[in-house]
DNA sequence: CCCATGACGAG
DNA sequence: AGCTCGTCATGGGT
């Protein structure tokens, strides 16, 4: 008896119209009607649903509050396999069928008009894949797509292409398929996540951008007397002098009168400066206050803060770089002055949980070194490799650091030869990084994930550049298979955390990279902090599968808060 | 009006 | 340290 998901039904939705197929048995019409019976065939335990993406076929359900567990994104699936960002069906489609991507046809029309054709013109055939070889580029529109045999071909051929992706993945090996399927979650995840919101006390976020930014202006006028009060503390240190603060020219030469040389106004550059003259400690703060009165100001709460008090924006499951969440609205970047304004609801609690370390315990899994594996038994990792090449552990920590990112100032140097020596395995997966990065040589990330760095920081390829550009892509390179790699274990992890905090009446509210926000009735918070340390153990097992010759541990700290910055800093 | 750049927030 | 992302403001081009 096969288990739930073990069964593939694709599912396409377009407009008003929506058909699958279920063990070759069709089932099509308007969606409002396949998508009731695509709940009713979710509650009595689904299958695995193949969707062109998240975004196209499930955001009706997810908006609807339908729970849909297991998917396979056809759009994910191709960002893992090929690299980069773009996964229109068009470009699915054409890579799996080898035909050249710069063939693709546009059709301006079907993004114009996107209305249901004449249901007399009968001259277009109803197979969605054109005389060409190509995916119709009307396929997906109503124009095209405007009758059940049409939406069943389009349904098949959906199938089709996840059947592909999957051997591709198959070959790559049983993580890749395994990652597959939980950044499939991931992109369902994104759509609660913008959905559901995070909770936000209005009140107490209007209070502290006051703080920063002064009272919400009246009008024009008021915010222009605002600013320039907030400008006239700085310049106050700056007798006689008149400068655009938001121009760095004008700023610099402001410093440079104060007695102030520098090359740039950035902050790294100016903070050793903070004491020396009171100017630039006024400039500092003040573009602290700036940056909240600008980016996170009224009109930013405004804008992003529901009536229901929840602050939204527009969440993706891998980016093109390394495949990390990103999110808008300032839901990954919020200052830290406001987020005593992330608040949960009155009878709710976060459970905030982060990965401890999550890059050196991940270099540990994917290069299998068995004795930096053996340094993530301890609870802080940097510990035993302190002790091993007979440093500080402040030394062993920036070593290690150095490694993964390549550093090239400061004074790793001896320490990292002792590094190497100690680690040979997990410093020769770095090394190998940087060599394909310099070669333009395309990586894989441990779950499988394509890094191309035949166009990744390219001035254009070939021509110029230097070794500066080079030495910035093997960096680059180094980094994306830690970076990319410790992205899908957090999210196998948030895919496990989803299903678990559901029964708890529990949602994840925020993901972070290696932190996970879940919102929970308090009465559910003990339960919660278990099910975030279970899932991780789960997750951590499953990820790391076969290779494991050392165990390689990874750990949570997980805390029980009302606002999110009650958790440690 | 588009686009590159500087600056800065978070991890 | 080094890498990723999103956002705003400026200023140089069209």
């Amino acid at each position: 008896m096969a288990g739930p998901g073990s069964e593939f039904v694709p599912l396409v939705v377009v407009g008003e119209r929506a058909a699958y197929l279920r063990a070759g048995m069709p089932c099509a019409g308007s969606a409002r009607d396949v998508l009731a019976e695509v709940a009713r065939v979710e509650a009595a335990g689904g299958p695995r649903w193949v969707v062109p993406s998240a975004q196209a076929s499930l955001a009706p359900l997810v908006a609807d509050g339908l729970p849909v567990a297991r998917t396979w994104d056809l759009a994910e699936a191709h960002r893992l396999l090929h690299g980069g960002w773009a996964a229109h069906p068009a470009v699915v489609h054409a890579t799996l069928a080898g035909l050249p991507l710069d063939g693709i046809p546009r059709d301006r029309e079907a993004d114009l008009f996107d209305l249901p054709a004449d249901p007399l013109d009968d001259t277009r055939p109803d197979d969605p894949v054109g005389p060409g070889g190509y995916l119709r580029p009307e396929a997906l529109t109503l124009g095209w797509a405007d009758r059940d045999s049409r939406l069943v071909a389009l349904a098949r051929l959906v199938g089709d292409l996840a059947a592909t992706q999957q051997q591709r993945m198959a070959q790559l090996g049983p993580r890749a398929v395994a990652t597959a399927y939980s950044e499939s979650a991931a992109a369902v995840l994104c759509l609660e996540l913008e959905r559901d919101g995070l909770p936000m006390d209005r009140a107490r976020a209007e209070a502290l951008v006051a703080q920063a930014a002064g009272p919400r202006p009246t009008s024009e006028a008021d915010a222009a007397r605002i600013r320039a009060e907030r400008d006239a503390r700085v310049l106050a240190h700056a007798p006689g002098r008149r400068a655009d603060l938001r121009n760095p020219a004008q700023v610099k030469d402001l410093l440079a009168a104060a007695g102030v040389e520098v090359a740039t106004t950035r902050k790294w550059v100016l903070e050793p400066y903070r004491a020396t003259h009171p100017l630039v400690a006024a400039l500092l703060d003040w573009r602290k206050d700036e940056r909240i009165a600008t980016t996170y100001g009224y009109r930013w709460l405004d804008e992003h803060v529901g009536p229901d008090d929840r602050l939204r924006g527009a969440w993706t499951a891998s980016d093109g770089a390394a495949g990390r969440m990103t999110a808008q609205a300032g839901l990954h970047n919020l200052p830290a002055p406001l987020r005593p304004a992330v608040a949960a609801q009155p009878g709710h609690v976060f459970v905030r949980a982060d990965l401890g370390q999550i890059e050196p315990r991940v270099l540990a899994a994917v290069s299998g070194d068995r004795a930096f594996a053996e340094a993530t038994l301890a609870d802080d990792l940097y510990a035993p490799v302190a002790a091993k090449l007979r440093v500080e552990r402040s030394v062993a920590k920036i070593a290690v650091l150095a490694a993964m990112y390549g550093q090239r100032s400061g004074a790793a140097g001896e320490a990292l030869r002792d590094l190497q020596r100690a680690y040979p395995v997990a410093m020769g997966l770095l090394d190998e990084a940087y060599a394909a990065g310099l070669a333009r040589r395309p990586l894989r990330t441990f779950g499988g994930r394509l890094i191309r760095l035949d166009t990744a920081l390219a001035p254009e390829a070939g021509q110029g550049g230097g070794e500066g550009w080079d030495a910035a892509r093997g960096r680059f390179a180094r980094n994306a298979i830690i970076q990319g790699a410790a992205a899908e274990l957090f999210k196998a992890w948030a895919a496990t955390v989803r299903h678990l905090v559901r029964p708890l009446g529990g949602q994840i509210v925020l993901c972070l990279h290696d932190e996970l926000l879940v919102h929970v009735p308090e009465q559910q918070a003990e339960a919660a902090v278990a099910v975030l340390h279970r899932a991780l153990a789960d997750s951590a097992r499953r990820w790391v599968g076969a290779s494991a010759g050392v165990p390689v541990r990874f750990v949570a700290e997980v805390s029980v808060i009302h606002r999110w910055d009650e958790a440690k800093g």
